[in-house]
DNA sequence: CGACTTTTGTACAGTACGTTCCAGAACTGG
DNA sequence: CCAGTTCTGGAACGTACTGTACAAAAGTCG
């Protein structure tokens, strides 16, 4: 009961998570996340308590959205090299194409020292272990297949992966050099 | 000619560089540099001009030490797979005994959206550059020694390698868990 | 020594920050 | 319709921020 809000929580995190993607934690005021959001003051500490808690909320909101882009590549039908070549290949085209060069958030939240707290960088370090998990999977399915070489274990196959994507959107952030990262991409699964 | 400076200007900006890698560029106040420095305000503005100005000397002065303890690595003598490993287990180590997990300066740069200007990111993108070559050459000297697969060309090769190192040291931002490193550092030599 | 130049410390300006507070609005249950 | 509850928008608060002003200090050169 009371009055019923006149907003969205989704929506509203939503909003604030773009911005802290896009300007990072510590330079992003409670003014930015009022106007993208479109609420007051007192709608936004009512709802969520702080900045930092709905920096926590943005990124937690990031793990469910953040990942489905992925996962839909992954899932698409084709080799497993071919899988990953094309969400690899997705991603510098993302980062190639924002002139802002945002990457990925957890990314981004992991590497933040402002905003990392130990929360922020749980969360951080659970979306790096789900991708894990999914490309470790991936990895096991490639081996019984014969695709893949079976001389690594599957999980030190897409920790090794992992690392090298990650790589890359690091890349990402301070080169236009399109080829570099082509360079990555194809020496990474040639190690497969 | 007029009053000498009473404090080393490298000095300065090397105790500038240490907060800037420990709190990023946005959380760093001038207060802190004035401690961390030892100078008044007068005498930080008079010699650096800004904030972000320092911030920019912060970052050329680690492309100055910042390699120092990498290339001491990798030129010690032995196979260049050995030298590869023992860089990337030195970075496993740094990072694990650091609880600040401040990581590479010049990678927080890079990714730190709120202090990146083109000035900011074309130091960090040399740096990257000047590690690239430096591997690069190391990966032409194990191919034509036939220590390493000349499947790729060394150029490919090194950006590969080097995308595993910078995965390698965001992964070392969130996780305690050392052995997972050290699968990335053996599945990375495994495929060179 | 004395004109000139640069540095130093501090006080200050002006703004912007995160957060709290509050009066009124909007709704619910009785 | 009234008492109770929650939400809203914005003003208000205290603090902290980057950068400037300036007078005194500490040198140099003739």
């Amino acid at each position: 009961m009371g009055r019923p809000r006149e907003f969205d929580d989704t929506a509203a995190v939503h909003a604030a998570m773009e911005v802290f993607w896009r300007k990072g934690y510590e330079a992003t005021t409670t003014q930015d996340l009022c106007e993208s959001t479109g609420l007051g003051r007192g709608s936004l500490y009512n709802a969520f308590g702080s900045k930092r808690q709905l920096y926590e909320a943005a990124l937690r909101r990031y793990s469910v959205i953040g990942p489905q882009g992925q996962l839909e590549i992954l899932e698409r039908p084709g080799s497993v090299k071919d899988r990953l070549r094309a969400l690899m290949v997705w991603c510098v085209d993302v980062d190639m194409a924002d002139p802002e060069r945002r990457g990925c958030l957890a990314i981004n939240a992991a590497m933040d020292a402002s905003g990392r707290t130990s929360e922020i960088a749980e969360l951080a370090h659970k979306q790096f272990v789900r991708l894990e998990q999914t490309i470790c999977h991936m990895m096991a399915v490639g081996q019984s297949s014969g695709e893949l070489s079976s001389e690594r274990s599957p999980l030190q196959a897409a920790r090794f992966f992992q690392s090298a994507y990650y790589g890359l959107r690091v890349l990402g952030k301070v080169t236009d050099d399109r080829a570099a990262l082509l360079d990555v991409i194809e020496g990474t699964l040639s190690a497969l």
